[in-house]
RNA sequence: GACCCGCUAGCUCAGUGGGAGAGCAACGGACUUUUAAUCCGUAGGUCCUGGGUUCAAGUCCCAGGCGGGUCACCA
């Protein structure tokens, strides 16, 4: 934003300026380390206080904080492995090179070093350089080195300089890829394959949300961000295919807050011959092994209490469920006792909620959801709520549904997934009528996928898992956007 | 979208209607095992923006901007 922060800016480019004019770049093309600072450390662990090697090294990184006392200083540079001290000294690198450390190189500045190893009085592994390569210049100063970088508006806008300065943001990103990894791991073992189909649709379906559109000008269409790549997925297995999934970065429009970006990734897969019961079983072992690939530990900590995703985990029905929250069997219950109920709760009831299940979602919503801390399966959804899903064997107002809880959040839904063709058509032509009826994120009718539908689709389940919110879970973070490195936010109008 | 909170030096933060401050970073000087180095000195401000009240506004009021939180929305 500011060309040059209080001079500050200015006085590093003149520094950059000056070793241009002694014939030195202070952007050289090449400099290549021998090792890391955390192999180095490894390496030399058991050196004592005041023990040299005549062992060379040669590493670099960026120069966090300086030690000038006259004619030698120390100082830490922080590569990808951690941080590790350089000492400087005149009578080693000489006059010349000495007097650059101390006036042209400043704290920020990504520096290589060549030296020896030894460790100092006070115990830390240092290298002895006796030479100091300028690798790249800065020309912004870095945050104070005590208290670092906290303010979160930059931490979210500047997340490079965030990574600079706060390491845990890392820490938190690599937990996130090891959860990713696993589960590809965990989902290829099982026979699953990773496949990609089309984030630009031209129909969006597969969830109940707001599309972001977009155009495409040579076909001169109207093209719509996916918010769900599920009925891609089951193309697939009417194809043949009987096992597939895919990272899926979906797009809704929706507001923002701590467990929603509008940008967001679900691993979504599919399994023929199996049914919701499978994908149970599926997300609780999954999520399992992938918390315990990338933690450790299969007990964690969510917002100062203990998380225990050892499974199985609890299981019961949405009718349970309510009853457990209320006292309230929504089974003897009608449309009138469940608007009673919600009004004496406060809730406003959206004017599309017209339906004896529609109105039991709601109330689960309102009063089970955020409740169901420990991992929790609830299944049999009231049929309104889930057009894609089976009707459940033996009790119609009810579809063979489920959705996992994590700390009071939704981690995945699953289905046994519907392949009646005729049945499917009737649903998303109700679907069709919510959405006349003022219900703008109802589905979308897919004449493809109903023609896929007709081809025959084999039994088959279907989930979707939240890998922002497993993110966040396993690594213990309060808000969606400190497991997304560059979150959603409104941009700056000066 | 509603409500609450925040916005002061590069960073982290004080600031009671009346002189805009500290620490770190920077700049100059001393210092060859320091590590929040130390010591002496210097410079650095659109107090988020725009109005208003007042003799006087960083401070009080109104509107707006950006961020955070709560709620609403959220397959």
């Amino acid at each position: 934003m500011n060309d040059d922060i209080r001079g500050l800016t200015a006085m590093r480019r003149e520094k950059a300026a000056k070793m241009r004019a002694k014939g030195v770049d202070p952007y050289p093309h090449l400099f290549e380390p021998t090792c890391s600072s955390k192999e180095l450390l490894e390496q030399w662990a058991e050196m004592k206080p005041g023990e040299a090697s005549e062992a060379e090294a040669r590493i670099a990184g960026r120069m966090m904080s300086r030690r000038l006392m006259g004619k030698s200083a120390f100082a830490h540079l922080q590569d990808d492995a951690g941080q590790i001290q350089i000492y400087v000294r005149q009578n080693m690198v000489g006059d010349d090179a000495y007097d650059d450390f101390k006036t042209l190189f400043d704290i920020g500045d990504i520096l290589g070093v060549e030296g020896t190893i030894f460790r100092s009085r006070m115990g830390e592994l240092t290298v002895e350089a006796y030479n100091v390569t300028m690798l790249s210049k800065a020309l912004r100063p870095l945050p104070e080195k005590f208290h670092g970088l906290t303010d979160v508006e930059t931490r979210y806008r500047q997340r490079y300089l965030d990574l600079i300065m706060n390491r845990e943001v890392r820490d938190v990103m690599e937990t996130r890829t090891r959860l990713v990894r696993a589960i590809q791991g965990y989902m290829d073992g099982r026979g699953f394959l990773e496949v990609e189909t089309p984030i630009l649709q031209p129909v969006y379906g597969g969830a109940a949300a707001r599309p972001f559109t977009t155009r495409h000008n040579v076909l001169d269409e109207l093209l719509y961000l996916r918010i769900s790549n599920e009925l891609y997925l089951k193309r697939l297995i009417v194809g043949g295919m009987e096992r597939v999934y895919e990272f899926s970065k979906d797009f809704r429009n929706e507001g923002i807050d701590r467990s929603h970006n509008p940008e967001f990734t679900m691993m979504e897969a599919y399994q023929a011959y199996a049914d919701y019961e499978t994908m149970m079983e599926l997300v609780e072992n999954m999520s399992a092994q992938a918390v315990e690939a990338a933690v450790g530990s299969l007990k964690t900590e969510w917002q100062g209490k203990p998380l225990d995703w050892t499974p199985p985990w609890r299981r019961m029905s949405m009718a349970e469920s309510i009853q457990e929250a209320t006292g309230m069997d929504i089974l003897q219950c009608g449309e009138a006792e469940l608007k009673a109920e919600l009004d004496q709760r406060g809730v406003e009831i959206p004017a599309h909620v017209n339906s004896w299940g529609l109105l039991a979602m709601e109330l689960f919503e309102a009063a089970v959801e955020r409740h169901l801390f420990q991992p929790t399966i609830v299944y049999d959804y009231p049929l309104e709520t889930s057009p894609l899903a089976k009707k459940k064997r033996g009790d119609e107002r009810f579809v063979e549904r489920f959705e996992a809880f994590v700390g009071g959040m939704e981690l995945g839904n699953a289905y046994s997934e519907l392949n009646d063709p005729d049945d499917q058509r009737a649903r998303l032509e109700a679907q069709a009528v919510q959405r006349e009826r003022g219900d703008d994120e109802s589905h979308m009718f897919d004449e493809d996928f109903i023609r896929a539908l007709e081809y025959g689709m084999p039994p088959t389940g279907g989930i979707g898992v939240g890998i922002d919110r497993l993110a966040m879970l396993a690594t213990n973070s309060a808000s969606i956007r400190d497991v997304i490195f560059f979150p959603q936010m409104r941009t700056h109008t000066p």
